[in-house]
DNA sequence: TTAAAATATATCGTATACGATATATTTATT
DNA sequence: AATAAATATATCGTATACGATATATTTTAA
């Protein structure tokens, strides 16, 4: 067996764990608000900037329409946003924030921000992890975009 | 809207979405073997050190039993494993690797090997990130395993 | 030496995530 | 203007992932 095929040599098995353990850590956080960690990225996008298109909100989060639409539903079943067609397009649909998950912004972002605090160091020192990462992620981005298109990978 | 809230700040929306292009890329990658992720990470696994229990395997690639146990029994229909109890302990269960695990092994790894050439560099060269993602997942999961003891998170 | 605690799997309900497909609407082309 | 191509959502099937619970077996203790 190849070294850098050890499951503990590989970058991507790295990642895969990471993801997974915030994935828990913020479920533990996230579980009185009743929210889950991509329901809680909609809301953050929405916080940014309210009455996104669901193609905008795609764009914003990176998930795919098929991923992301079941998680806008619930939002919106559990009170959190609202969807309305737009005017200007009659295909497309706004999504806004209920006066509920206006009110709930600073509430929630200041429990993450306590509750995280034990990552922040390594958060906010290392902007480097983050931007390598950021790197890799522009890396892996386009080699999945070239889909179809063998010849490439 | 505190900086630091922006999604674009923030290190777990960096691996969140780190995980699904990896995720995204190996599925195309594995999909002429008939293997997901997962899936192949066990092959991995077992690649390393065959005939581990369950147990073994679950700790190996970081995955609750109620996760593990369907991935497992897939790659028992798919020829891949076998199960077996354990003589020693009647509870415990042995997963083997199947003749045609054994001899795809080189195929499967050389092929991921050059398709995945275009992030080797990036993997290869940068042992800082990846043992930067280390510390990170040592964290998380010292913070997870304080599951309960509310007064430490 | 039994009853209790611990351990190893298995199963279930909920929520992603993806790609493929379907539908409605808009834009581009003849 | 009528049709074709493109776009924005929606839905569906498959496969994770988790926590909670159930079951069988082993170990520990009373």
């Amino acid at each position: 067996m190849n070294k850098s095929f050890k499951l503990d040599n590989q970058l991507c098995f790295e990642v895969y764990k990471a993801a997974n353990q915030f994935a828990k850590l913020y479920r533990r956080i996230l579980e009185p608000f009743d929210l889950t960690y991509p329901q809680y990225l909609v809301l953050l996008a929405l916080w940014e900037k309210d009455q996104l298109l669901v193609k905008q909100l795609s764009e914003k989060v990176c998930l795919g329409i098929g991923t992301l639409n079941p998680i806008i539903n619930k939002l919106v079943d559990k009170g959190w946003v609202t969807k309305k067609v737009s005017t200007q397009d009659k295909r497309a649909i706004i999504v806004s924030l209920t006066e509920k998950a206006q009110l709930q912004e600073t509430l929630i972002t200041k429990e993450i921000l306590n509750k995280v605090s034990e990552c922040e160091t390594l958060i906010v020192q290392d902007g480097a992890l983050k931007s390598r990462l950021n790197e890799l992620n522009e890396l892996l981005t386009q080699l999945n975009e070239m889909e179809g298109k063998d010849e490439y990978l």
